[in-house]
DNA sequence: GACTTTCTACTACACGTGTAGTTTTTACTA
DNA sequence: TAGTAAAAACTACACGTGTAGTAGAAAGTC
């Protein structure tokens, strides 16, 4: 259905309303992190082609301003990007992993914890 | 010093070249994938890419045909990639994790043995 | 040496993305 | 209700990327 990736910079306005759950175009502005701060225009370009790739929606009016929401979820958006990053290396998500733990960036720690919660999940299921 | 990040076709290549260790641009465009098959011109453009990106240099001439070779390791080109790639997700690696183990693309099979090298990794140093 | 093949070097071009300006509409305010 | 503020809608544009065409030089072949 949505197997539409996003962007960078689109990534960043769904973070936000994400975290917003539903948002005026001003709002999303304005809650983005000082560092990445926009003009106005450029974050409604980006929703409006977050909407026409249907990841958001308009859902009411406040006074003459629309309110946007999500229409997919973070873990789908993140899925079909981590699918298409990894088909940069063949699909494998052997040497993604490989540089993570070398780098530091995942510790056994880490792993230890996801391993935890991949059984929990398991079990509910 | 090279933290250009490559391009999903600028990656193809660089992936032959570090498998032919050195290539012609013709060599280099018969080993691509047959999925991936693309005009003589197209490879050397990317090959003309990575060269002014400092991804590959040209060692000698066989013929009238320049040999080319990869300047920068898989490890690092990976490594900026997914550093890049983090960086979508405030530079942690957890919500991928997260994505590769509920897709079943790594299993509790690979996270151990993923864990079992690291601890060989961290007793050699 | 003339012909043919193969490369090189250069050029082209459409589409995606980040970024924002301009014009038009809507709504608040005095 | 006239004026102002804010938002919407539309337009613009440069740069990166994938993709390849073309012109001209070099090298192999008869």
């Amino acid at each position: 259905m949505e197997s539409n990736k996003l962007t960078r910079m689109e990534m960043e306005i769904m973070q936000q309303l994400w975290k917003l759950d539903s948002a005026s175009i001003r709002e999303i502005q304005e809650s983005l992190p000082a560092k990445r701060q926009v003009e106005y225009t450029t974050v409604q370009t980006i929703v409006y082609r977050l909407e026409k790739k249907g990841a958001v929606e308009r859902t009411r009016k406040i006074g003459n301003a629309h309110i946007f929401k999500p229409l997919i979820s973070k873990k789908s958006a993140v899925g079909s990007l981590v699918d298409d990053f990894l088909s940069l290396f063949g699909g494998s998500a052997e040497p993604v992993m490989l540089h993570l733990m070398e780098s530091g960036k995942l510790t056994l720690e880490d792993v230890k914890e996801l391993e935890e919660s991949i059984k929990r999940t398991e079990e509910e299921s």
